[in-house]
RNA sequence: UGGGAUGUCGUCUAAUGGUAGGACAGCAGACUCUGGAUCUGUAUGUGGGGGUUCGACUCCUCCCAUCCCAACCA
């Protein structure tokens, strides 16, 4: 009966109301049935875990219904987007999994046909050419309380309006001279519809179309045409576009022309980070963490490189669903899914990253034993491999405790536990740095009785700790991360502070002196393991031959941390 | 304030007039050569007031709270 339990469980995390309105209009024939979305990114930055979940949605759902998604870059404003960016966000896509196959667009494709469509709307009276500067036009649009005030230039004739048109395409107007508007209304109590603009001059130099054009369109003119042309069926977008709707319906209506509809979905938002892709660029821009593929960031580029997988983030997209109410989501979702997937597919191996040196006292000097380890408990199939011991080990320092609180399993003076696939060893000594008092290193006993790990005798132990052989094992990097920002939502600043206020200065440790196991010779950048009771970690591209650098995904589950800060409290 | 939207466990999300359910987080326990994984159990919710109805998260009404719109950004 598991299937049955599966599609139980699918219809469970998969049904939200813009599949309902898809079904809606698959019932009366609205598209014939054709499912068409598209993923318009501006290309003006990387993609990050929100843009993850419009991409999960538009390419999802084509998938689901059988349709197709277009990928288009919504590349209208040559002023802030770059090339760089395009070939970021389609390596980002291809990445999470998903294929627009032969549909790659750019909205500057379509520039022309734009520019025929705005010379019908000003043949048929319905757009002019306005010469208020910014500041007038601001002034002439009223307020959300007060109605604006028509433009003097609104009446123009059919005549001029065309003849100005064509001399601002001609480029004869430097920037900001004109503007060509829609004609609809002033007095309107949704501001979009105060006359907004479809052109504005702008001589720059753009990516696509070089001096092609000086004249560039407005979002809300251009969108909606982009999706009519490439004759979207569902044009999803966030919440903030509702407003934007009644225009977007207008410019359709008024041209006579394939006619999508625009459904609006809450934006993704997680705690303890941020999406504003004006404040992602300015830690970039400003150093505070280092490139957009920096581990601590919400983008793509930097969950890949801190070891997440696309897998994980689409489970986690299934999960959090599509509704419109605001919402952050709690990292700790997002956490466990890339623990369940790691789980499941990640090779464990012994890493100590705090060493504490451990001697056994009456295991012979030149003697090394290889000891033989399970590569994943959870899958049989990936095997064993051997680890070599001897007589001087580095354990992790804080599974070693001189003088432990009762809740405390692990080593301490007089105290047996077990290293793990190899010994049970018993702690005789501590020897101290006279002057700090520092625990240099500790002295133990082994069992030879219990090679393997287990006590022919029967009798246990409270714990098992991961070890390395000193001599054998190499010596690596490790960097530790945190949340990025101390506080929930970082965006909720008192007026006049900075969201940089509410930075983590400790979001990122790095770990200098840690032992891997022998094994762990020839890795490569992107390689995931488990380092045992330690957490996920993933080869970061900075390793060199000699230094192997890891960058830790995200902890084990760790009851006894929990049970160390109740401790305290 | 004019207009547009949204309010369900701590968090996210189902239930469209008929037993308020799931996941994460939490708590308790079992098991364990990872204080991991796994398994079992468990507490917590319909923004508020009225109304309609045998019955309301769902329909009506008033109120409250939050978000979006006054870029030649998208």
């Amino acid at each position: 009966m598991e299937p049955e339990k599966n599609t139980e469980r699918k219809k469970e995390t998969s049904s939200h109301f813009i599949k309902a309105i898809i079904d809606e209009d698959n019932r009366t024939g609205k598209h014939d049935g054709r499912v068409h979305t598209r993923f318009p990114p501006e290309p003006n930055g990387y993609l990050h875990i929100g843009h993850a979940k419009a991409i999960h949605l538009d390419f999802g759902l084509a998938e689901e219904y059988g349709g197709k998604c277009n990928l288009r870059f919504d590349d209208t404003n040559p002023e802030k987007e770059d090339m760089e960016y395009v070939e970021a966000i389609k390596k980002d896509i291809q990445w999470l999994g998903y294929d627009w196959e032969d549909r790659l667009y750019f909205a500057s494709d379509y520039f022309d046909q734009m520019y025929e469509y705005a010379v019908q709307l000003v043949r048929e009276g319905k757009a002019y050419v306005c010469s208020l500067n910014d500041e007038e036009i601001r002034q002439y649009r009223g307020t959300v309380t007060e109605p604006g005030r028509n433009s003097p230039y609104r009446e123009r004739s059919v005549e001029e309006n065309l003849q100005l048109l064509e001399r601002m395409k001609n480029g004869e107007f430097p920037d900001g001279a004109h503007t060509l508007r829609a004609k609809i209304d002033m007095a309107h109590p949704n501001m979009k519809m105060r006359d907004p603009l479809i052109y504005r001059i702008r001589h720059t130099y753009h990516y696509r179309t070089a001096n092609n054009w000086c004249i560039y369109p407005m979002y809300d003119y251009a969108h909606c045409l982009e999706d009519s042309i490439e004759r979207i069926t569902h044009s999803l977008c966030s919440l903030e576009f509702e407003v934007n709707r009644p225009l977007y319906d207008w410019f359709l209506d008024e041209l006579r022309v394939f006619h999508p509809q625009q459904i609006e979905f809450a934006r993704f938002n997680m705690s303890y980070t941020i999406m504003s892709k004006r404040k992602l660029l300015r830690l970039v821009r400003e150093g505070y963490v280092n490139g957009w593929d920096d581990p601590r960031l919400p983008t793509l580029s930097g969950l890949r490189r801190r070891g997440y997988t696309p897998e994980s983030i689409r489970s986690f997209m299934d999960r959090v669903g599509v509704a419109k109410t605001e919402s952050i989501v709690d990292y700790a979702l997002l956490e466990f899914f890339i623990r369940e997937d790691l789980n499941r597919r990640t090779p464990r191996v012994m890493a100590v990253l705090n060493p504490l040196k451990v001697v056994i006292d009456n295991y012979p000097e030149d003697l090394t034993e290889e000891m033989e380890a399970v590569n994943n408990p959870e899958d049989a199939a990936m095997g064993c491999r051997s680890v070599p011991f001897s007589k001087v080990l580095y354990i992790e320092r804080e599974d070693f405790m001189e003088d432990p609180p009762r809740n405390f399993f692990r080593l301490a003076p007089g105290r047996e536990v077990r290293l793990r696939y190899a010994y049970f060893i018993r702690c005789d000594r501590v020897v101290k740095d006279p002057d700090s008092g520092e625990i240099i290193e500790i002295h133990c006993t082994y069992d030879p009785e219990t090679k393997g790990g287990n006590a022919p005798d029967g009798r246990k132990v409270k714990a098992t700790l991961h070890w390395v052989s000193a001599t054998h094992s190499i010596p690596a990097e490790i960097r530790l991360y945190d949340k990025l920002f101390l506080q929930e939502n970082p965006e909720d600043v008192a007026e006049g502070e900075d969201f940089l206020t509410k930075l983590n200065p400790e979001s990122r440790k790095i770990l200098k002196g840690c032992f891997l196991e022998p094994g762990l010779q020839d890795i490569n950048p992107g390689d995931t393991f488990q380092f045992e009771r330690m957490g996920y970690f993933c080869c970061d591209p900075d390793s060199t031959p000699d230094l192997p650098v890891f960058n830790r995904t995200v902890t084990l589950r760790d009851t006894w941390a929990r049970i160390q800060q109740k401790n305290q409290e």
